[in-house]
DNA sequence: AAATATAATGAAAGCGCTTTCACAAGTCAA
DNA sequence: TTGACTTGTGAAAGCGCTTTCATTATATTT
């Protein structure tokens, strides 16, 4: 009989290190491989036998570790994840649904941050995949596709905001398109036919694409194109200070904003305001993302909703898919207009 | 001479997880033992081989195995970390600092949300410990100190919004003393006197220490006490809003308001909004925690500025001194106030 | 010159699991 | 009863490193 060093805390068993899987085949008197039989399930155990390591785990309150076994199979259970920027809140929308979905698949999510550049993004993956994880989740980084496909080989990649075609790669997308369209012609809608649209940085993907929506869906209903509506930001909210700052200054003639996600719409916002310029009364404004905070500023913000954070869960359902061998069917969900108070009829 | 599939994407070198040590240590004609020699560097090699098994690292991209290596010593080179909400901006800002700083020191975070409950909480650092990481990082959670001391014995905790003793634990609280006293005063400074405290969630650390302090700075400057002042919120700009409606239909006098972090402030602002209350004209408001995004309300949020980031890489850095066997010395970093827009003197 | 200490290195065991392999028993058809 | 299969099981090798231990070669002391 073997004793257990483990403690309790209020009756929650506490891990004992020093309890082994050959402690464990002591314990119930037969041998570390079938331990392991019955561990993973895939070999018959007698009855018998089962039983008795059954009862031995349960009594020793033996976890097998996750160190070993990811030597002894190859496998870590762990899944990287490089966002761009950890503390915005739409990345940390989406962290959020990959954690909760990693979890319930007995996956962890080990984290690191690109910044933005394809230098950095690079020495994630390097850092993530020297690590043995089981597969990469990026989110939206500057990488090229060559690059992906080529990291592929050393562990499956699901991604954003890219279309990377591969065995061991999936690409989902944002509803860019739905969404973007909606914004629009929410704003036609209301009388609205000089919008400004508050593009994102001028290489990423999804900021073009919600800029094509948007100008198709001004020349969907006849209005006229004008080239100077459209400013690039950085899809920050300084970013969308600066670029409205730039609209102001030019005074342009126009009564709306479509700003291409909201932490841009946020600065956009501060700069009308300081221009005396309301909202809605003078501007009306949508954003895009329709980040949790867009609840609750002043006026509470017309958004795109597109679920980041469902957007996380389906990410991470498609890694596990192809770290398990499944091919992925995961898609982002559908982009929604939340319409709050800051978008009103043109009434000029 | 061993020969290497490794790839090269634009001059990077792709890792391949064929080289292992055994290769180098046949490429370098030496025994593994020596490969290891150099590559941990604790014992002594001829110059002759050292300068061939480095060649041959160089040569075959040679990248060892963290997972073996962990096996092998017992230790991952992994820092579990523990927050109530990954996706929030306090917390994202803390995470920033905490990967920033593990980073530069070899350690990668690994994540899980506890949600605010005890029972999550202890399930993370089971989870976490279960994985061997090498320490644990608590962002303020549910945990008794009995608690924690216990879950130390596994592996090294630092924790941040509690009082815990340890030869292995080590706890970083906010400067909440000083942040508060500074919001306070700073609204008395202006001449307001009935000023509403937004408290925090009942049991919590941080938020009772703010009110704490508050309280004192009242005192100090002999305003009146009114415990009617005192409302509580859960530290989410719902909560907030829900709080400070109730205020409002208690019809209370009061000309400014200090609540104790930014996400509640927003709520509060929107609950003052739609009251056609306008900030600072009728109400000032301070926050804290000087949330980013805070520079971007409005108007933009006069706050306690705690360089949340900067605790990030303090917690960050108490971990690996512990795990290192080091005493940490790290302290969070002195509050300051960042006055804004959101406050003007009382004019009643 | 003999005895002893020191340095550099390889062989081998070990970290905690999984998995292949071989073997002993039991089952079945002929 | 024999040969041909199954089944359940343990021994042993292996995953990719680290580390102890023993061994040789070299330097130091008397």
């Amino acid at each position: 009989m073997v004793k257990s060093i483990a403690n309790t805390i209020k009756g929650m068993a506490m891990h004992d290190p020093s309890i082994t899987a050959n402690v464990v085949a002591l314990e119930a008197g037969v041998s570390p491989s079938t331990v392991s039989r019955v561990l993973s399930g895939n070999a018959k155990v007698s009855d018998a036998k089962r039983r008795a390591v059954e009862a031995a785990i349960a009594k020793l309150a033996f976890e097998p570790s996750p160190i070993a076994q990811g030597l002894a199979k190859g496998k870590t259970h762990t899944i990287g994840v490089i966002t761009q920027a950890i503390s915005s809140p739409f990345y940390g929308e989406a962290l959020r649904g990959i954690e909760d979905r990693l979890g319930g698949r007995g996956f962890m999510p080990l984290f690191a941050s690109g910044h933005w550049t394809a230098g950095d993004n690079i020495k994630c993956i390097q850092l993530l995949q020297k690590r043995r994880v089981d597969g990469v989740i990026i989110l939206t980084g500057d990488l090229s596709e060559e690059t992906v496909t080529k990291f592929s080989r050393n562990s499956p990649i699901v991604i954003t905001g890219h279309e990377v075609q591969g065995e061991r790669v999936y690409s989902l997308n944002l509803d860019n398109v739905e969404g973007a369209r909606l914004a629009t012609r929410h704003l036609i809608s209301l009388g609205h036919a000089r919008i400004v649209c508050l593009a994102g940085p001028v290489g990423h993907f999804d900021a073009r694409a919600r800029v094509r929506c948007y100008k198709l869906a001004s020349a969907e209903a006849e209005l006229p194109e004008d080239p100077q509506l459209i400013v690039h930001g950085d899809f920050s909210a300084v970013g969308g200070m600066l670029a409205m700052k730039q609209i102001l200054d030019a005074r342009l003639d126009f009564t709306a904003l479509f700003a291409c996600n909201d932490q841009s719409a946020y600065g956009a916002a501060l700069a009308l305001y300081r221009q005396g310029m309301r909202v809605p009364d003078d501007v009306s404004v949508v954003g895009f993302d329709d980040l949790y905070d867009s609840r609750f500023t002043l006026p509470p913000l017309t958004s795109v909703n597109i679920s980041i954070f469902e957007v996380g869960r389906a990410v991470a359902t498609a890694i596990v898919d192809l770290v398990e061998g499944r091919p992925p069917t995961a898609k982002a969900p559908t982009a929604e207009l939340v319409v709050r108070e800051s978008t009103t009829r043109n009434r000029r």
